[in-house]
RNA sequence: UCCGGGGUCGUCUAAGGGCAGGACAACGGACUUUGGAUCCGUGAAUGGUGGUUCGAAUCCACCCCCCGGAACCA
């Protein structure tokens, strides 16, 4: 049954959908497999499976196909498998089954004993394609592969056969025994399935099926010297493991039709389908696997956890959850149409989880000493400030306070609007959980730069509210200077600074070498000012002891994780994940 | 040009012949010891043309536009 011919419209089909609504996200995909559940296809069970390739770290765009595998596993009391697709030995490394494996669990998913790997089958996919070459589809091919690709044909002209494609099964049996052996070098000799060269759809032209490899797998090390194709192997790979909804991006729509041949001429016990949605796009980076290695290859950001990259161990180092994630993946839903999620989706998702979950603390990231003159010298008071404006759950911390101050440099403005509301010559403002001050003076240096604040402070706002009801409206955050640590704070802004770096015109005749030199045109649009290093930043005494990884929101600046890193002073180091929303930065634009 | 997909507010996504809805973004207001958070409000869409129908985003026809496909990658 092919996907149309589906009986959507049936009066119980009908029924159940009035009951759909409050059940999780409605996507089409989800919409079919209760349709399958409830017609007993596939015996009625349900196991899909998330299968990567362990060739790089995995990213948000992963994220969206994990949340919706074992989503779907999770919502209709069916199962989902880890499946590493290890079928390329030159590609992969055991360190990223390491990482793909940690990233998963971080994001909140367990597939329990189901983890496998498209290696554990290549025996039983030998056996097959020795079936296949027995019942006259599939054939040992010695061309080489320039030959290969001239007759294969192109869009307009049909493919031509290979001299080879009618030789004895005997001799290909002989041969591709050879090619496992090792006997054979690469580009020597392929297995091809034996399908119909002129097919108006170039996948059917008969597709390799193994190609001779001599690099060494991660897993079977020198075992083999031949490796199956992913055509030819992912299909019957879901078969073996039972998967019943087999979900992939677009982009292999174009191999459905090879999957199903594969699976018809093997004749596997179980017959899993493979359903597409659109891959995640997100602007203002870059989702291929291809891309985000050129940019930790070429140095271009730190590592695969730099925290600017959309790689979920950058993320994590950056300071989001994986509850933020998981949010914004149910968000964006799921659906055939490719398009470009906006960016700002991902940040909302995870203000609106800091916002519920991190304490607040004072820091302050660009100090401006401010001494205040009527305040006596030496003494040292405590403000009790809860830590959370909304949920005293979070209870409340002292605070201490003294004569000098820092405040954030940029809180103070010589010659100040009249809708600015923070320090000014002569004005007066609320010191967060503290109490009012009045600036006073200014002093500058040599060079004209204003060096110091002197205030003046009501000792009856203690608090932060005066006596006689007065109306106070800027409120700044601060930290007293002899108690205040200092520490370094990375701030981190889009890695690019066009909405969809990967975008340069297309040019579908230019050879493939050309094409991979344009594919680095996305590398002039890094945006120079992603990461800005502030150095001498001071931190309330309370964040003093914050293990590494500890989410804090710095009040009116952001949300921040301190690092594993420490700054070369030994001090430690706190990553902005997300600004707070700005909206006098915003007016001030205009 | 051949094959396979896809076109709904700026963006993502609902509506499966019966009021085009939600979220993000934008804009405006209220409130506020974070110019935060919260609350309220405003603007904003069915690619085009014809047809079927009492009624079309939805069904039909033609057209237009976008994406993918000619790797011994996945």
């Amino acid at each position: 049954m092919t996907p149309n011919d589906r009986p959507s419209d049936t009066p119980q089909a009908a029924g159940e959908d009035a009951a759909r609504p409050d059940r999780g996200p409605g996507n089409f995909i989800d919409e079919r497999v209760a349709d399958d559940l409830r017609a007993g296809r596939h015996g009625g069970r349900l196991v899909t499976r998330f299968p990567p390739e362990p060739n790089g770290f995995l990213h948000i765009g992963h994220a969206k196909s994990i949340c919706l595998n074992f989503g779907l596993a999770e919502r209709h009391g069916g199962v989902c498998n880890l499946r590493f697709d290890d079928t390329n030995p030159e590609a992969e490394e055991a360190r990223y089954v390491d990482a793909i494996r940690r990233d998963v669990r971080w994001l909140g998913f367990d597939w329990g004993e189901r983890e496998h790997f498209a290696s554990d089958y290549f025996e039983q996919l030998y056996a097959w394609a020795v079936a296949l070459v027995r019942a006259g589809r599939a054939y040992v091919d010695s061309q080489r592969p320039e030959a290969i690709r001239e007759g294969r044909g192109d869009f307009h002209r049909p493919g031509v056969e290979s001299p080879y494609r009618d030789r004895p099964v005997e001799e290909s049996l002989a041969l591709l025994e050879q090619m496992r052996r090792g006997a054979l070098d690469p580009g020597e000799a392929v297995l091809r399935a034996k399908i119909d060269m002129r097919s108006t759809d170039l996948k059917l032209r008969d597709p390799l099926m193994y190609r001779i490899r001599k690099a060494a797998h991660h897993r079977t090390g020198t075992a083999w010297s031949i490796y199956p194709m992913y055509d030819f192997a992912h299909g019957l790979s879901d078969a073996i493991e039972g998967v019943t909804h087999s979900l992939c991006t677009l982009e292999f729509q174009n191999h459905r039709p090879l999957y199903e041949w594969f699976i018809d001429a093997v004749g596997p016990a179980h017959r899993p389908e493979q359903i597409e949605f659109a891959r995640l796009n997100l602007s203002y980076t870059v989702l291929s696997k291809r891309k985000l290695q050129r940019l930790v290859d070429g140095g271009y950001v730190e590592g695969w956890d730099d925290p600017r990259l959309p790689t979920l161990a950058g993320l994590r180092r950056r300071g989001y959850t994986p509850e933020a994630i998981r949010a914004f993946c149910d968000r964006i839903g799921v659906s055939k149409r490719d398009g470009v999620v906006d960016v700002t989706l991902l940040e909302h998702a995870i203000r609106e989880d800091l916002n519920d979950r991190s304490p607040r603390a004072m820091a302050v990231l660009r100090p401006l000493r401010l001494v205040i003159d009527n305040y006596p010298d030496g003494e040292v008071e405590h403000f009790e400030v809860p830590n959370h404006p909304t949920e005293p759950a979070f209870g409340v911390r002292e605070v201490p306070f003294s004569r000098v101050l820092y405040v954030e440099r940029d809180d103070f403005m010589e010659d100040a609007p009249k809708n600015w509301w923070r320090l000014a010559p002569g004005r007066e403002v609320r010191l967060r959980g503290a109490c009012l001050v009045r600036c006073t003076e200014v002093v500058k240096d040599a060079a004209g730069e204003v060096v110091e604040l002197r205030c003046t402070w009501d000792p009856a706002s203690r608090g932060g509210m005066p006596a006689d009801g007065r109306k106070v409206r800027g409120t700044l955050h601060w930290v007293s200077a002899a108690h205040a640590i200092p520490a370094e704070v990375r701030l981190y802004d889009r890695l690019f600074d066009v909405p969809n770096p990967s975008a340069t015109e297309d040019d579908r005749d230019e050879p493939r070498a050309e094409a991979a030199a344009r594919d680095d045109a996305f590398l002039t649009h890094l945006n120079q000012a992603s990461l800005e290093v502030l150095e001498g930043c001071r931190l309330e005494p309370s964040l003093g002891d914050a293990p590494v990884g500890h989410r804090v929101q710095f009040e009116r600046l952001g949300y921040f994780c301190r690092d594993e890193a420490s700054s070369s002073g030994g001090q430690a180091v706190w990553n902005r994940t997300i600004a707070l929303k700005d909206s006098w930065g915003k007016q001030a634009e205009r």
